[in-house]
DNA sequence: CTTATATATTTAAGAAAATTATATATATAA
DNA sequence: TTATATATATAATTTTCTTAAATATATAAG
């Protein structure tokens, strides 16, 4: 598994995404569709994933309606017209982000200055 | 600009990978070095900065030399050896990490279930 | 029947990290 | 003398995340 500090910063637009993509998804359904993904490089705890979901939806992005599956409570988060709104931004604006990084990243010039050393 | 909080996490690593690269570098360059090369989409703040230079330090992987320059004081930072291995690999999973988190931004995929709705 | 594992949500305590604002100081251009 | 650019640092606060624990059900293994 790769370090935990890189999903910092980026675990809302993360969970924006994926409900961009399903309508309705549960909290746990969202842990393991990102270690999926990632294939298990990536892994959202349930005290960082679940703040952030009351977060969203008490900002009016998200909406829940909660089913009993199996006896089991099961609550669904949906974006709202606003939370698509945001989703789209964000996504936008982390892959914007997500391009520089990379290209910093994959820089190898040496920076050379024009004052001789 | 970039959202701030994408930055999150991600700020030891862009220091380190400028220090790879560069061999010495002062703060105030390291920032406009970030925003010079996301033309301007990026952009490290000092208190964000310094902390994280101060700490790189304490755990050994810089040493810092001061200059005086114009009259006015300069402090460079190196990487130590410990340092360049460290930064070797935070670049690399740096790295991992975003062609992950690229592609399950750019997924598509509608992630029908098997069962019927 | 007991234990372990998987599913599922939530919260509390604490640590870590970042934002914002401020202090300090010099050089230079207007 | 004012503003802007260069340069470092820290304090106070807030946000965010980690870790751990509490609660609860289903199912498989033994």
């Amino acid at each position: 598994m790769l370090s935990k500090e890189f999903i910092r910063g980026t675990i809302r637009t993360i969970i924006l995404k994926l409900l961009a993509q399903n309508k309705q998804m549960y909290g746990y359904e969202i842990t393991q569709h990102v270690a999926q993904l990632s294939k298990n490089e990536i892994v959202l705890s349930y005290g960082a994933l679940y703040p952030v979901l009351h977060k969203l939806e008490s900002e009016g992005l998200l909406v829940t309606t909660t089913e009993v599956v199996d006896n089991r409570a099961r609550k669904y988060y949906a974006l709202t017209s606003e939370g698509k709104k945001v989703a789209k931004a964000k996504v936008s604006e982390l892959q914007e982000f997500n391009k520089i990084l990379t290209s910093i990243l994959n820089d190898s010039k040496l920076s050379l200055k024009t004052s001789a050393a």
